[in-house]
Order: structure tokens, then C-alpha cells, then sequence
DNA sequence: TTGTAGGCGTTATCAA
DNA sequence: TTGATAACGCCTACAA
């Protein structure tokens, strides 16, 4: 690999001057630029990013943190982030970080080491404090769940109020025994939508039966007996609002099978080719990343302006066929 | 942020010292470990990663390149590909590609730039010749499809087999007016593909006829104008086979409104889920990324060793309903 | 306009 | 066992 030194030796000058041509400096008559370029062209140089880098003090990629880039949710947000930064010429440094919530701190401190300019982070554990030194490096930014324990930009649905239209949609439809159906993944989103529920129910004057709430409904299995066991109450529910995605997919079958009316929060791949088509409360993913990500830009920019740190996302209702509508 | 210097001194130690106890030199006395291990911790200490790569000539991360991490297939090889990495500590730097070819050199040589371990590339471009000058510093492992004028490590999928396998199970089902099903992208895999295809038929001891070859069903309205264009055709074909799952999923409504038996190559969320459930060539991502990846850190830590250059994964065919089965 | 000196933080080398 | 020195490739500050 060629360096600095090289070309300049090849086109009898210092590597100052090549640094200077390569960055586009004026101060370089045409005819020095002309020996230099051709010099870098017949040694084919590449600038060393490394070196560039460390000189900077700054590496010139953003880290993206979500569960899982399995799950097309995360995806998106994923690629938004990464169409964002390489608008500026700034790589992506993805990584999943699993279920494991024990995994998040060696993971994300894997990440921060390598002086990202900035981190959208889709937390999976339930305390962010120790991040609180790396705030002052490393504008973070949280995007579907805020931080906890921790003063730092976020980016979420307006989780209740899509449980709220969902709910809401199915009584509507006349249904009095609404299921809420969950998993135990991340608790603070999980009771934001629980209390968007309730809240609907409150307002139709129905109360809140604990019988009908599901919270291991995240696999297959679970789901089913979810339902079975839901099926048995005397009072049984006729309709169910699935609180996330991953439940709405797992949980479909058994819902078809029982022909219950549902709802889910969270749109899916072939949601509306399945049968029934399932109706759903529409995130935006890619917005939060876009959102995230360009706030991560400006805060490496202007560390200290300032910014409202909470941002709500609204969702919307799509109606397809699962809750029952012609 | 404090430096090796700044630890150094607070330990009475010289700056290497406090390199060789951070690198568990054994040649340190246990005493003056102690003592710099006390400084570090209360000095906070944190290694510049960027400075360590510097020094070493090299990042301790990985590249993935691939069209779209949104599509679940190459999310399963992201995600394979960081599993294998961040058991040996290396982090991965992740690229969506886009759809467009001319994107794909200026994407890569950012990537490549960064000097990285390896890559694991799954190109949208036909021709990838100029990456020969690459492929000697950095080992470059082609994932789902093969390189075009290119020496390099390829991870492929039984294309031929698997459509071969499709077809026939089509056939034995009685039908002998089976349609392909494809959409524009990578010509090769489409071409070896339409061959296992063209097999099958010739197997059976029938004819290959032009008019039952779709190449613009990779979108709903696509999709749909292709089959309407096929059921017009005085011996209109009563099965189909997807070659890929994008159009599968493009194509699915189409397909089940038309009463057409098919099967799709490749797997995808919700597949077995819809009715009627998709018949598929079983495609392994996850094993193409983890073959790929762990070739990539062989290669960096035995450049000259040699290796099977091309490795093909078999496929399977997995029977659900739409290929009229019961 | 061009060049020289110096340093970013870490580690290899070699000497003590 | 420990330390001084130099070097990785580039760029800023300053000098010529």
C-alpha cells in the first residue's frame, strides 16, 4: 500500500504537498497538483483511512444497537439510519444485540470505543445509567424505547394512543371482552400500550378483567396455550389486541383458529395478503431511524445546542379484515 | 479521556508498562500490575481503539455488504455473520448496497478503505474485476452469488438443483404447463435457476416454451400483469414456479386468485401462514453468512493457505399447500 | 507556493 | 522486569 511519502517521493516533492493535493488545497500550482495526481495514480494510493481517523481523533461512522436485524421492524430502521450517514459520507456500524439484556453493556461499549460520532441505540435492557460517561462523547439516541435512568434524546410511537385506536376499533365492532395480548419483551413500551388499553376500555365503561390479559404470548406454543387458557374463561373474549408484531405473527393461527377478532400493534410482511388480513396499528420505523440519525449529525455538529429530548411519533390505523371489518 | 501517558503517570510506571498490564504481558510484577490496574480504574482508562488499529494496520472489524438488510434473507446473513464475529471480538460494519449496481463500487471501496479483516459481499453488480487489486490485502467472500471475473470464495445456494426439485414436484403433480416466475435481479442465479427449470420439463419429456417465462413479477403490479398475461395464452399454465421469494411475495395474490399450484425459492416470514401456505425451496442463509464469515478470518489468519474456492449449499424442498398438495 | 517539525496514542525493539 | 525511543500515516502550525 502506497503512502504519502510515497507518491511525494515519486513526484519529487514533500508528503505535505500531497496531503494538500488530495484535500483539495488551493495553495498547490496546477502544474505540482498535475506531477502529484499522476504520481498517485501510477502508485494507485489510497489514503489511509486509519491514519486519517486517528489524527481526527474521531472515527467517521455512527453505531446502530437494535435486538435483532432479523426483525423487519429493526431492519428498517437499520437502513434508514444508514441512508441518513452515507448522504455524508459516514459508514454504519450495526450490531445486533440479541435477547439478552446482559449482552447490552459489553456490546455497546464494543461499540463506543471506536469513537462513533454518534449511537441509535433500540435498547433491550432496562437500565441505562452507566452510559451517562459516554453522553458526554457520544450523542446517543434512543429510538422505540426511551432510556431509563438516563438524560438522553429518544424517539418512540405513540405507543398508547395506538393501543387506544386499536382497542377502540374492536369495541366498536360491539366486542365487550377484549384480549390483550403480550410477551415479556421490553416492560416500559409493553405498559404504555397495557394503559392505552386500558384507557379505551375505561372509556367505553367496561372494566379491566386481569383473566384477559396474555403476557406469554411471544412464541407459537405460548400463544396457543395463551389463547386456550383465554378460551376456557366462562366469560371468554371475542376479540384481542396483540401489543407488538412478533406476537401478532406468532399468535395468528391460534387467533384464525378461534376466530377471533384481533388487532396488532405493528404492521408485518404479508400482513395484508394473510387471511384474514390483519389489521394493524402502522409504525414508522424508518422515520425513527431517520429521525435518530439525523439528530445524532447535529448533535456531533453542534454538541451544545439545544434539542427536545423526547420525540413522540404518531400511529395511525390500518383497517384490513382480522378485526372483523367487510 | 485519559491516555496510557496519563495512567502512567499517576503509577510511577512508563507508558509501556501500562500497555504490557493491559495486554496481560506477563512480564509485569504483580505489584506494579496492581498498582497500574488502581490507576487505571480510577483514572477511568479506556484504550483508544482508534490508535490501536492505527498501530496495528488494521481494523478488528468485518464488512458486509449486501443489497437491502430489510429483505429477511440477507438480514439472516448479517446477522450470521456478526454471531460469528463478535465471538472473536470483531465488530461488523454493515452496508445496504440499494438496488442500483452503479452504487455498489463507490460503496465498497468506503468499506474497503477502512481496512477492514474481510467482506462478505452479496453483489447487485455484474462485474466485480475491479476488486482484484482488493482481494490482496483483504480476503473478499461472495454470499448468494458468485463473483463475476473475480477470483474469489463464493457461498452459493444450489440454484439449479433446488429449481430442478421445484419443477419436478410441480410436474409430479400432474401439471404440464408450468410457468417461471422471475424479476430482473442477479442474472446468474436467475439463469441457473431457469435451467434447473428447463431441466425438470426436459426430464419429463416436455417442451420449453418462451411464453411461459415471466421476468417482470417482481412487483404486485407486475406480478399481476405477467399472470393475467399467462392466462390469456390459449394453453395457459395451471402451476408456477417463483424464483425468488420477493416474487413470491409479489406475486402470492395473484397467484392464489388465478387458483394456480406454485412453489417459490426461498423461505420467508409468515410463509407457512398464509393460505394457502407457500411450498418452497428451503434456502439456509444463516449457514451461507457463518460459512462466509469464518472463511473471511481464515483467510486473514492464514493468507496462504488454500482453499475451496466455491462452496455450494444444498437445498431442500419444503411441502406446504400451494403446490396443491393436501 | 512549498516544506519542516511535531504530535495524535499505542506498541515493537532493544537496551538497561 | 522495566523503560527510552522510534514508528505507524496523516495533518496542523509555522517557517521559508
Amino acid at each position: 500500500m502506497a503512502t504519502m511519502q510515497d507518491v511525494a517521493d515519486r513526484a519529487g516533492v514533500s508528503a505535505k504537498t500531497v496531503s494538500r493535493v488530495f484535500n483539495d488545497d488551493p495553495h498547490v500550482l496546477p502544474e505540482t497538483r498535475e506531477r502529484v495526481s499522476e504520481a498517485m495514480r501510477t502508485l494507485n494510493y489510497v489514503p489511509n483511512v486509519l491514519a486519517r481517523t486517528f489524527r481526527a481523533g474521531r472515527s467517521s461512522s455512527v453505531g446502530v444497537a437494535v435486538p435483532d436485524v432479523v426483525d423487519p421492524f429493526f431492519a428498517a430502521v437499520v437502513r434508514a439510519v444508514e441512508r441518513v450517514c452515507s448522504a455524508s459520507g459516514i459508514t454504519t456500524l450495526v450490531t445486533s444485540i440479541g435477547d439478552d439484556p446482559a449482552r447490552e453493556k459489553p456490546v455497546l461499549e464494543a461499540l463506543l470505543r471506536t469513537q462513533l460520532m454518534g449511537l441509535v441505540l433500540a435498547p433491550v435492557a432496562a437500565d441505562h445509567a452507566w452510559l451517562a460517561p459516554w453522553t458526554e462523547h457520544t450523542p446517543i439516541e434512543f429510538v422505540d424505547r426511551a432510556p431509563i435512568d438516563l438524560d438522553a434524546d429518544s424517539f418512540v410511537e405513540d405507543d398508547r394512543h395506538g393501543s387506544y385506536l386499536a382497542t377502540r376499533h374492536l369495541l366498536e365492532h360491539g366486542h365487550t371482552r377484549v384480549a390483550f395480548l403480550a410477551d415479556q419483551t421490553h416492560p416500559p413500551s409493553s405498559r404504555r400500550r397495557l394503559a392505552g388499553y386500558t384507557e379505551a376500555l375505561a372509556d367505553a365503561g367496561l372494566p379491566l378483567d386481569e383473566r384477559l390479559i396474555a403476557f406469554d404470548a411471544g412464541s407459537d406454543d405460548g400463544a396457543a396455550r395463551e389463547l386456550e387458557r383465554l378460551r376456557r374463561l366462562t366469560d371468554a373474549p371475542t376479540a384481542a389486541f396483540s401489543s407488538n408484531a412478533r406476537v401478532t405473527m406468532h399468535a395468528f393461527s391460534a387467533l384464525k383458529r378461534a376466530g377471533t377478532a384481533f388487532v396488532g400493534f405493528g404492521d408485518f410482511p404479508m400482513a395484508d395478503r394473510l387471511t384474514p388480513s390483519v389489521s394493524v396499528i402502522d409504525q414508522d420505523p424508518a422515520r425513527l431511524g431517520r429521525l435518530a440519525a439525523t439528530r445524532a449529525l447535529e448533535r456531533f455538529n453542534a454538541p451544545k445546542a439545544r434539542y427536545e429530548a423526547s420525540t413522540v411519533v404518531p400511529v395511525g390505523l390500518t383497517v384490513r379484515r382480522s378485526c372483523g371489518c367487510p
